[in-house]
DNA sequence: CGCAAGATTGAAAACGCTTTCACATCAAAG
DNA sequence: CTTTGATGTGAAAGCGTTTTCAATCTTGCG
């Protein structure tokens, strides 16, 4: 009992035009008598006949999917970006096929892969280490590639972020004009660009420009996890860290609960500022203060970016930097 | 400077074979002479042929994709399910496309419809009021559909879910047992067939069960959010509520730090469970009791089972109850 | 009324692959 | 050597659209 599928030539056959006519009225061409196109908009209504998109696909060469390349959606962060990439493409009529990656460089090449023989017409990527292999897939690709809240050393694709550099320096001046001077830096890998080449280097300027030396006792390289934070709080205390700029809400969360639960309090016997202000910072007590980044629009934005290079619009600006903000909660002074 | 790109005709011509045993070769059909394999693999290397996954779709009927339907990809709980998903999908070489639903039902119908016409495999439902107009898109659709984590009051299509009701009179249970004898029932709309049918049926039975009478009074219906349960806490109050069943982590998180901020004290003064056992419950402080669910495991499971639904193999059980628990955190005595 | 310029239409060729069916080949058996 | 049953292979017909190009209608105008 196959479900039996109306196509464009029963329509045709039914409404006695030609195939021609019919997709000229199903994709809204003008140049169609008014009289026909009703009596074909009719056996349309009647048949229940639905476009089917996949041969549209194949005579168009346009499929109306992006592929989208996601770490992870359990992590708001990247959620919340995607939601706003979703959002944008629906508007435009366009579908996402959504990967996780894990961050894991043979998976993502595997899933670029994949994403390009499905035809997609546009790729959004997020992840912060573009390998040199992943860079070349990305140069062969015939489709657009934007990268979302995400940055490449080499500059090389278009993307959508905020200055992750000056905002981080902000963080963690603020923590300084607090009077800390032992301030750690908590984020996950630095192989990931944006840790080693922003946000690192933020917070170098922030102790340069307040003349406080380096120390990389002071850095704590981990993963991107509740639990590793939480783990911290001994190896924090021998460094003798008074305050702590984190690269991720959720990391940044086990950080505080590790502290609290070691009876530090936070913010009276140390700072935390977090990066991402995800609603996590809303659900923790205290609530963190953090760098805020829209992140719903760095996804918009992403995709919108995207549709015009799909179209083939000239764009004037194709590293768009989205503004960021420092907000106040209670995990600071 | 358009990319050019290799056809399998491209392959057949510069292997000297036909065009069907190139695709032979491609899809690992056994009737091919090693010796041609081997040919035809080298010049698909030769070429870096890759094959277009939109004509394949066209000619076999088959898109190695399915429809993923959220209510909203920034809700943990949701997006813990679909990363079950999309794990077990990639295993059987599937891909996802994933799109948000908002739970508005005019959305919903319309994303079922541009999948149906993307020609996908199969779909996967999160959401809980199936309208009518929707069951009725189910039942048209040539592919199947399975519900993830979600209900349908007429138990029509084939679905992966935990026992709501058990789980909450255990809950509850648990809740009267330290001595509440008012217990508040907090979840989002009683539109939704998963608290009205189920959650609040299951609290009904513990009540009746330990003879405590049912006062709807203590029954609060409001959004799946924050900050809805942040600023509850009035209305708890003035009920006499002693301690709440909530049906979302979230909104559980809510409820809880309204409470700590209006100084009642967790759990000493009011005792909070909630219900999805998702990793916010480890984040906020006091961690929050929950029913467990594994979460990833009905993502995957749902996944399995379209899997075996698309291939037409038999499944001996359409609607699978996975085993839920209830871990003591400490916002329960 | 005649004609050029649009405005509408249809025929048919792609699009890049799978799949059926028939044909050719080959090794083993008689 | 034939015969036979596998085994390998190719030709060609789809799959359901879009799109090009030419043909046919309509108009407005002189």
């Amino acid at each position: 009992m196959e479900k039996q599928t109306v196509t464009i030539y029963d329509v045709a056959r039914e409404a006695s035009v030609s195939m021609a006519t019919v997709s000229r009225v199903v994709n809204g061409n003008p140049n169609v008598k008014p009289a026909t196109r009703k009596k074909v908009l009719e056996v349309i209504d009647r048949l229940d006949y639905r476009p089917n998109a996949v041969a549209r696909g194949l005579a168009s060469k346009k499929t109306t999917t992006v592929g989208v390349i996601i770490p992870d959606v359990t992590n708001i962060y990247f959620s919340s970006l995607a939601r706003g990439i979703d959002d944008v493409a629906m508007m435009y009529k366009y579908n996402i096929i959504l990967t996780n990656s894990d961050e894991n460089g043979g998976k993502e090449v595997q899933v670029l892969n994949t994403l390009m023989a499905k035809q997609v017409d546009g790729i959004i990527f997020m992840g912060n280490q573009v390998t040199d292999e992943l860079r070349e897939e990305f140069r062969r690709s015939k489709a657009p590639v934007v990268l979302a809240g995400s940055v490449d050393a080499q500059k090389t694709q278009p993307s959508v972020n905020i200055d992750y550099v000056a905002a981080v320096a902000e963080a963690v001046k603020s923590l300084i004009d607090h009077g800390n001077r032992k301030i750690a830096f908590v984020s996950g890998s630095m192989d990931q660009t944006i840790n080693h080449d922003y946000r690192l280097k933020g917070y170098k300027k922030a102790l340069k420009d307040a003349g406080i030396s380096y120390d990389d006792k002071l850095v704590f390289e981990t993963d991107y996890t509740y639990k590793a934070g939480q783990s911290l709080e001994p190896a924090l205390a021998a460094a003798g860290a008074t305050a702590a700029f984190v690269g991720d809400d959720e990391l940044a969360a086990g950080v505080m609960n590790g502290l609290t639960d070691a009876g530090v309090s936070v913010p009276e016997d140390f700072e935390v500022i977090t990066s991402n202000d995800t609603k996590l910072t809303e659900l923790v007590r205290p609530k963190m203060s953090s760098i805020t980044q829209p992140l719903y629009d760095i996804g918009a934005v992403a995709m919108r970016l995207l549709t015009k290079l799909m179209n083939n619009e000239n764009v004037d600006e194709n590293t768009v930097i989205l503004p960021y903000g420092l907000m106040k909660r209670s995990s600071t002074k």
